[in-house]
DNA sequence: CAGAACTGGTCAGGTATCTTGACCATCCTC
DNA sequence: GAGGATGGTCAAGATACCTGACCAGTTCTG
């Protein structure tokens, strides 16, 4: 069913978990026990902090599980909570310092790992394909 | 964190979440009630059958988890465990006629959504894409 | 300005997913 | 044919996620 032409949707996704994978050893190396649905989550924590409903919708899973994972990456020192000063009833999920370290250490992987695709497709080919996912993104993140 | 230049593992991310979720909501409306992590599993098992091991080895999972996953997709009717020919300790799971209805349903789903894909970016860019994203298996896919 | 309706978030209870560890049966190698 | 590797299962537990019910604030409407 795979093996002679996968379809678009699995030939995204090995990419796409080699660099998470390699994200979260990195992480796990340094110490960070990061799971994979709080990197998920965390990777979505906005610059000035995300109400627990919008990274909810984005990572798309309910509020309440998005709920549980913001308390995990609190307890983890990763995140913290503060009071949204523009709406009385929201909170917004902010990086900690703990979680602007992990943020830190993570982003050179990225860093790494997008220089080793480009060096394996060419410069060329590697920003045709960025450009070509960016378009895309257009129609498949109702969150752009 | 993410607005500025969502780093190309969310990029790659977006459209690959989309076309799952169209599947997914397809087969959902035909009466198949599969679980997300059913489906990763259902989509690798193979023309002739896959064994356990392999179908584990390919979600990144152990083989526990798969022989549940496999357990409840069994109870669906939507897969068979046949003895191996040449291994007597192995089985094969292999698409029962449940299963293969729907792939069969799926599979125009998948087409549509790479033709709007197409549409969007022009076929040019659609083929390069795929192009692109072929050769980055070759170093991302552990199993390729 | 008082409901009414909506939105952000939590609590409670349940299911699904996935893990580690132990175990058996069959193969493979020498 | 003994020893080790491999395919698979059983068991127990942690995590992730869901539905449904609920409360607190906000916004809309008359």
């Amino acid at each position: 069913m795979t093996d002679a032409e996968p379809n678009t949707g699995l030939l995204l996704f090995y990419p796409y978990r080699a660099l998470e994978s390699r994200v979260l050893a990195a992480l796990a190396d340094a110490g960070f026990a990061v799971t994979l649905a709080q990197a998920r989550l965390l990777q979505r924590v906005a610059e000035g902090g995300s109400r627990l409903t919008d990274l909810a919708a984005q990572a798309q899973v309910t509020k309440q599980a998005a709920g549980g994972l913001v308390d995990q990456l609190e307890r983890q020192g990763l995140v913290e909570r503060v009071p949204d000063p523009s709406d009385g009833r929201a909170r917004l999920v902010r990086l900690a310092a703990r979680g602007q370290a992990a943020a830190a250490l993570a982003a050179p992987v990225v860093t790494a790992v997008e220089a080793e695709w480009a060096a394996h497709l060419g410069p060329e080919a590697m920003a045709a394909l960025r450009a070509a996912l960016t378009r895309l993104r257009e129609i498949t993140d109702p969150w752009a």
